[in-house]
DNA sequence: TCTGGGGTCCTAGGACCC
DNA sequence: TCTGGGGTCCTAGGACCC
């Protein structure tokens, strides 16, 4: 099994220590970061986990007795956590032949040595990260993702493993036991559904699952969850996604959001999915794709017990494949304008972009193109974004920039909440950190 | 017109991930 | 008053074909 070892990495409270790096005085205080409009807790650092702070929590539940508590909240800056996830892939990718980036913190390495060489190399690497970026990183190897998964919690949850655990063929024993203490809704691709149906069946624990007929576990389940029990042997069976992600083309496009207020003209929500649809069209531009169908929908808030929920979606099939904005925004309009119920009360909507096809190969014959009038407009655009940032042209809403500094905000009394919204300090001339010396 | 078996393709929905 | 935003994969079932 030596040289096939694999190495999962990934960081501690992400978006928390990120808010950190910058802002020192954080350090060792506990920290969470809030979802969009500030909705629920999504990360947070270790002295919050210690007071009891669970992921998913609404903040308004929580935002009394967690500020009593001496708790620091930020609104979400993804600007700034995918800018520090870019050097920290990068600084990480220098140290092993082979990365799959798998999420925005984590990656998975291929070490063509054995354990203790790779051990090695992973302290190396967690240092490097840790004094390069500023971030913490956990490190977790075995011989397949599962497993390595199971290490790296292991490495999180035991401090006296200095954030990096390697497991080999050798420690099979060791591991076995390790597993017996582990219960199977922590395994990777175990979730709510499916710990249910195995508890029923006396799945408990991760060695259980692991020992399970794996022949059996497919005919009940699915070959995802057999594979699973196979990586849990030890057995490397699932694929390497990094060379599918080449060309970074996804099946499909999803732009959706929650308002900070409901909203019950569809005048409002036209212009809500007439953002949306020109944010879904750009990330397809870059990817180079063109959509077939355009989706929309919109929803009231499935949490309010006293309405009915309503939940609309519609789709419009373009003539023919578009990147075009316009289009795109009108298609998305159309396909919910029938269908929309003025009695409802929304709090979120969205615009989704299936049928990808690429660019490149789709052509329509001379003549018979279904927008003759093709004006680039999408190309154009994406020039003006480049050049001056977002919000500074674009059809609608879309090219209206409210007094706030959050570029998303329309002004629109429906826009986005961010109230504690740290700098941009990576990726913004304006918003540096200034170092004071004394 | 009836009958049967077997294959492919597509879509909706469910389950999972971070 | 106030509860995120993306994705992926698999399966079942229907339409269609030979």
């Amino acid at each position: 099994m030596s040289g096939k070892l694999i190495v999962l990495a990934d960081a501690n409270s992400f978006f928390a220590s990120c808010e950190t790096v910058f802002d020192p005085s954080l350090m060792g205080r506990p920290v969470v970061v809030l979802s969009n409009n500030d909705g629920c807790v999504v990360s947070r650092s270790a002295q919050a986990k210690t007071l009891g702070i669970v992921n998913g929590t609404p903040w308004f539940k929580i935002r009394e007795q967690a500020t009593h508590d001496g708790v620091i909240a930020r609104s979400s800056n993804y600007e700034l956590y995918a800018s520090l996830s870019a050097r920290m892939m990068s600084l990480m990718r220098g140290h092993f032949p082979h990365q799959e980036i798998y999420s925005i913190d984590e990656c998975f390495l291929r070490s063509p040595w054995d354990a203790h060489t790779t051990a090695d190399a992973c302290i190396r690497m967690r240092e490097a990260v840790l004094t390069g970026i500023g971030i913490p990183i956990s490190i977790g190897v075995a011989p397949s993702k599962t497993l390595a998964k199971v290490a790296n919690h292991w490495a999180k949850d035991h401090p006296d493993e200095h954030g990096v655990t390697v497991w080999d063929d050798a420690t099979a024993d060791y591991i076995a036991t390790v597993l017996a203490a582990i219960p199977v809704e922590r395994v990777w691709g175990v979730g709510r559904h499916l710990t249910r149906a195995l508890q029923a069946m006396g799945i408990i624990n991760a060695l259980q699952l692991r020992d399970a007929d794996p022949v059996m576990i497919r005919r009940r389940f699915s070959v995802v969850l057999e594979c699973t029990v196979l990586e849990l042997r030890g057995i490397a069976c699932m694929a390497d996604q990094s060379d599918a992600d080449k060309g970074a083309r996804t099946d499909q496009i999803l732009c959706s959001r929650m308002f900070s207020t409901p909203i019950t003209k569809f005048d409002d929500i036209s212009q809500a999915l007439g953002l949306y649809a020109q944010n879904a069209c750009r990330r397809l531009r870059r990817q180079h794709g063109l959509c077939s169908q355009v989706h929309a929908f919109c929803a009231s808030s499935p949490f309010n017990v006293d309405k009915e929920y309503l939940s609309i979606h519609g789709c419009t099939t373009l003539q023919d494949p578009s990147d075009d904005p316009i289009t795109i925004s009108r298609a998305a309009c159309e396909a919910l304008r029938h269908r929309f119920d003025p009695h409802g009360r929304y709090i979120r909507a969205g615009v989704m972009l299936t049928g990808l096809v690429d660019a490149d190969v789709f052509h329509t014959l001379d003549g018979l193109e279904a927008d003759c009038d093709d004006h680039h407009l999408g190309a154009v655009l994406d020039e003006v974004t480049r050049r001056f940032g977002p919000m500074r042209a674009g059809i609608g809403y879309a090219g209206i920039r409210g007094h706030a500094r959050h570029d998303d905000d329309t002004g629109a009394d429906w826009s986005m909440r961010r109230d504690m919204l740290s700098s941009r300090c990576t990726t913004r001339w304006d918003e540096m950190a200034v170092v004071h010396a004394r």
